[in-house]
DNA sequence: AACCGGTGATTCAAATTCGAACAACCCGTG
DNA sequence: CACGGGTTGTTCGAATTTGAATCACCGGTT
């Protein structure tokens, strides 16, 4: 542990890369999406998978397991999303202590306007910018990094 | 923009794989200098920043524009290093509005101290992970993503 | 020398985040 | 049926982030 393996040139950049692109990426898009659709990026986030979800619904700790935040986080951005409208509670027949958060029409309204201007801002910041093996590399690459991290993590 | 391209398979896998590797791999290193070192990611990328520069000292500006937050976070994360005694506050003689961020010995010794540990946690989350073209897959890519946010953004 | 647009850094309030603590509840076991 | 470990979602306080507003100042112009 006193002397580790430092990373080497290349490896440098892809890191320093990674952290640049990530930070830089992840701030445009929170701004593009609050600009053009009024959503935070979460927000945005938790509509796409309440509306990929069986039924426009999931429970709260499925979807916090998805991809966001701690849980606490999440029932703070669907208290929100619910005063606006967006999403809605209902709770779980079969277990009282759990809690569906259901997508609303007002709420698949408003990713339907969101989405095009995101994609849009997905490409011109990412995906138009890489090379088709660019970008089998980042899905191969990446995934297998998520895939480590959330089996850690678990 | 009524109908936009929307994002192929493959380009949803990298897209998806990169939002998620992101988000995972920020919390895991925030996490694991926090326990080691009790340090936030910001404050080792200051401690980074500053200990590269020449007489270990860099503008808050530039500073800023490195890669970090906005001016006023910075400014935030600078009282609290300084608090800490890891940085120091000089005014620039020849701009009394300027402020110098100095690394102070303690802030030398604690990236000394923290180093280790994070570079083994890159690799282990993202660095060993890639393969070698995959490494340089990403250094250019995300390299060239990196550079347009920062020349659009500027 | 007074003026003026622009710059450098800080302050402020508001929003968001997290982790720990909490209360309520599920279920398999004795 | 009562018990105890593990789950579920929320609440709480503390830390952090952001953008707008602010203050002070630089430098060139008149």
């Amino acid at each position: 542990m006193a002397e580790p393996r430092w990373l080497d040139e290349r490896e440098m950049r892809a890191w320093n890369g990674f952290l640049a692109a990530s930070a830089l990426v992840n701030r445009r898009l929170d701004q593009q999406l609050k600009d053009e659709a009024g959503l935070s990026h979460p927000q945005y986030e938790i509509l796409v998978r309440l509306a990929a979800a069986p039924g426009r619904e999931l429970r709260m700790t499925e979807l916090a397991n998805g991809l966001l935040n701690s849980k606490s986080g999440l029932t703070y951005q669907v208290t929100q999303m619910e005063k606006a409208g967006l999403v809605r509670r209902r709770s779980c027949p079969s277990d009282v202590r759990g809690v569906f958060a259901v997508l609303t029409d007002a709420g698949s309204a408003k990713l339907e306007e969101a989405a095009p201007g995101h994609v849009a801002a997905v490409r011109e910041v990412l995906v138009d910018v890489l090379t088709p093996e660019q970008l089998d590399a980042l899905a191969e690459g990446l995934g297998e990094v998520g895939r480590r991290l959330r089996g850690q993590g678990a």
